[in-house]
DNA sequence: AGGCTGACAAACT
DNA sequence: GAGTTTGCCAGCC
């Protein structure tokens, strides 16, 4: 598999993520059949333009936190998950109700 | 080719 | 819980 089909997979994959849950980096790869390629979720999502039709921000990492830096983008981020009705406590979501599983 | 980097993760201390 | 260390693997010098 080539570098352009992963990047489908990863897209399709999230694309499926229904509102209202998230799902974490190693999850996303696994279910995109990448297996231990998480960074490459990561490296995927940088790339994407900011009007993306992509749920990215349902994409957090395996401590259910904002794999991002403090700034704009991260605060987007938390706004657009607090839309979806995802609550962030202490900077942290709970896993335990809004994972998504498949 | 070889070394460095990182929107990660799991296993440690 | 908060830091560290270690394993990981595609991109980019």
């Amino acid at each position: 598999m080539d570098a352009v089909e992963r990047r489908e997979r990863i897209w399709q994959v999230i694309a499926s993520i229904p509102p209202g849950k998230v799902a974490t980096y190693g999850q996303i790869a696994e279910l995109a059949d990448i297996g231990r390629g998480a960074r490459q979720v990561g490296r995927c999502l940088r790339e994407l333009p900011a009007g993306s039709s992509l749920p990215w921000f349902r994409v957090i990492n395996s401590q259910g936190r904002i794999s991002l830096p403090q700034g704009p983008s991260f605060d987007r981020q938390a706004a657009m998950l607090a839309a979806d009705g995802v609550t962030l406590v202490n900077g942290r979501v709970s896993l335990k109700e809004y994972q998504w599983s498949p």
